[in-house]
Order: C-alpha cells, then sequence, then structure tokens
DNA sequence: GGTTTTTCTTAACGCATATCAATGAGAAGA
DNA sequence: TCTTCTCATTGATATGCGTTAAGAAAAACC
C-alpha cells in the first residue's frame, strides 16, 4: 500500500524506521474510479496527492472550451495544484483519473507537520521539487518554437511511456496541437522510416 | 552588496545572525556587462547565481540556428541552469546578461555545505523552488494552446516589468512568438483601446 | 455478440502566424 | 555631429496547423 511511496523516498535521502511511520501514518489512502475528478476548477485543492499505482492528468478548461492537458502523474508521481495548495484559493485546474488508481493523500497541515518533524522529508520534497522545475523548463524548451514533429519526436524519446498510457487526444493536447495534427505527425513518421 | 540576498531569504524563513554569515561568506560577488556570457551552451553550469542588481535571460540555440528565450532574472532573482548544475553535464543553455549586473555566485559544494548546515537554508529553497515550479506551470499553461494576443495580453497583466527592461524581441522569443507578430499585436491593442 | 461510445484517421479548406524584405527610429560609439 | 549598430515597425507573401466533417477502428458496455 506504501511501497512507491516508500521507494520514492527512499531513493533520494535515508528516513529512520520511526520517521517513516511517522510519515506514512498522514498519508491517507484513497481509491478511485477512471474518469473520476480528484479536483474540480473552483474548488481549492486541499491534498498533495502521491500516485501508489495508477494514472492521472490534469487541465484547464480554455475561453473556446478546450481543454489543456497540463501533465500527468503515474505510479510513483506526484499530482496537486501547488497554487491553489499553497495560497489556499479556488484552483483553475481539474484533475482526472485516467486509469482506476490507488492514491496516497496528504493535506496540508500534515504535510507542514511532516516538513518542521523530519528535516530529511523537507530534503526530499526539495529535491523532487527540483526535478519537477528541471523538466518543467525542458518541456517549455520543447513546447516553444518547435514544429509539430520535434516536439513529437522528443516525446518519445523523454516520456515514450505517455503513448502507452494516454489516449492520443490528450497526448497531442499535452503537446499543444490538435490530435489530427498528431494523427498526420505520426504517418508521416512511420512513411518515412 | 548583500541586500537583495538577505531580504530574498528573511522573506521566506528566518536565519540567526551567525547562520546568515556564514551563509553569506560562501557567496562570491561577481560584476558582469551588458553582453557578456555567464554560461555558453557546452561548458557545465558550475555555479547558481542570484541576481542582487541587473538583468539577464537564458536561451537555447535550435537547429535552425534561432534563439529561444527560457526565462529572465532581475534584482532579487536566482538563475542557473539546474539541469546542468545537479548532474554535472554540459549545458544546452546560453545565460546573457542584458544590463550591467551585479551578481552572487554560489558552487555546488558550498550549496550542499550550506544545505547540511543550516535547516532553514533549506527550507528557503524547498520554497522557492516550489514557487519556481509553479510559475514554470504557469507559463506553460499561457503557452499552449494559445493566440499571439492572449499570450500578450496575459504577461502585461502577471510581469508588465518584462516590457520595460527587456528588448521587444527577446520578449517575443520568450512569448514564442516572432517579433513581427508581437508588433503587430501590440498596435492592434493600442488602437483597439 | 451485438450495440454504443470513445478514440483515431483522413481529406478539404481557411486562418493565424512565420518569413521575407524594406524602412525608420533610437542608442551607442567615434 | 556624424556614423554605425541595434531594435522596432510595416507590408506582401507563404505555410503549418487548426477547423470542419466524415468515416473507420477500437474499446466499453449491456
Amino acid at each position: 500500500m506504501f511501497d512507491q511511496l516508500h521507494k520514492s523516498i527512499q531513493e533520494h535521502v535515508s528516513l529512520s524506521e520511526e520517521e517513516w511511520e511517522l510519515c506514512k501514518n498522514n498519508f491517507r489512502p484513497k481509491r478511485m474510479l477512471k474518469r473520476q475528478f480528484l479536483l474540480q476548477e473552483g474548488d481549492v485543492c486541499r491534498e498533495l496527492t502521491f500516485v501508489e499505482k495508477g494514472a492521472l492528468y490534469s487541465h484547464s478548461v480554455d475561453s473556446k472550451g478546450d481543454r489543456n492537458v497540463l501533465r500527468f502523474a503515474f505510479d510513483g508521481w506526484w499530482m496537486a495544484d501547488l497554487q491553489s495548495f499553497f495560497t489556499d484559493t479556488p484552483s483553475t485546474l481539474n484533475i482526472e483519473i485516467l486509469e482506476d488508481s490507488e492514491l496516497l493523500v496528504l493535506d496540508r497541515r500534515n504535510h507542514e507537520k511532516l516538513l518542521k518533524a523530519i528535516p530529511a522529508y523537507e530534503r526530499y520534497h526539495r529535491i523532487i521539487l527540483q526535478n519537477a522545475y528541471i523538466a518543467a523548463q525542458q518541456r517549455l524548451e520543447n513546447a516553444l518554437g518547435r514544429t509539430a514533429e520535434e516536439k513529437y519526436s522528443r516525446l518519445l524519446a523523454h516520456n515514450p511511456e505517455f503513448m502507452h498510457r494516454v489516449p492520443l487526444n490528450l497526448v497531442a493536447s499535452y503537446l499543444g496541437m490538435s490530435p489530427e495534427t498528431l494523427s498526420r505527425v505520426r504517418r508521416q513518421m512511420i512513411q518515412s522510416s
């Protein structure tokens, strides 16, 4: 039930047995089914979510009513709207379940309790934020000023797993292109190989 | 010389007098002039840079030889290629000085020393990474699937200071559009107001 | 197994934005 | 002051990608 979380933390820092007990007791397990919403636009994001098993994605809806996929999260990843979570303001995002999932959720009071109580827990969060920030920068680099084909190639190179677990129309939105364009790019790349 | 850094840290955490002394003694002041490069593509980014006063920007050069602006940094902001810094691998980015600047630089050994020695320093870094990550997510949200006019409007709403300190062609690149398009968008918005 | 729903592909057409080319306006430097 | 850069603007043309619409394929459901 807590395997992935334990693994994720141990990859970056080491916790004593007691610290780990304290830590995991603050999380609440939660199962959710495909198509359910973990967070709806307008609600405050009150919990950090760790994905033990499953798949989620966050998206915003723009003025034309189109979905824009912001990110995905799979086994061992975190998901939340940090902006809403830390400022206690309504979220502009939706978080939807893609595959039936086992989640671990942690509210802000418990998160802050752990940050204060366990220095290694704060270090763990610094490190994963560091990595998340680096990934976000690289995604920006790939999103700005690139052709549809380049974006798709880079996705294949860096996140091939997306193609197996996520419908193509969501991948297209994640890449900032229409499903039709992604389809055309894929055909061209298959033919010329 | 260390005013901005002191202010930035105090805004998020509190350091004792000794801790602050220890902290600041690990930074090295550095002056740089407009057009100089703080980091060149291919070199390893060996230092975190804090901008006491001035302006910088980072950019990558794509396959067609075009510059893509990744971000700017002004008084009180940090700048580095974290990917390169933490993995000790060659950077794909250039960091160039926009205005004559006073910088404070910190190498990795000293950074890690401070992280270990001063818990509040690690907390400070967790918090600014959190904020940087939130900003990066919002920038992605604004970059994907928006028209040129929407992108510019949102920049005016959220980062109006960019327009005063940065040439328009760099702003255009930051927004992922050509300078000509930015120019036209601006004209239309002036006329219709 | 068959029906319904969702996802994916394909083609025709149009538009937003890039590109190309030229001019103008400041700022920097001699 | 004059010259030289850099940066910004504008118009003409080209094009990549979105949009629309239809159908095919695959998955979900009964």
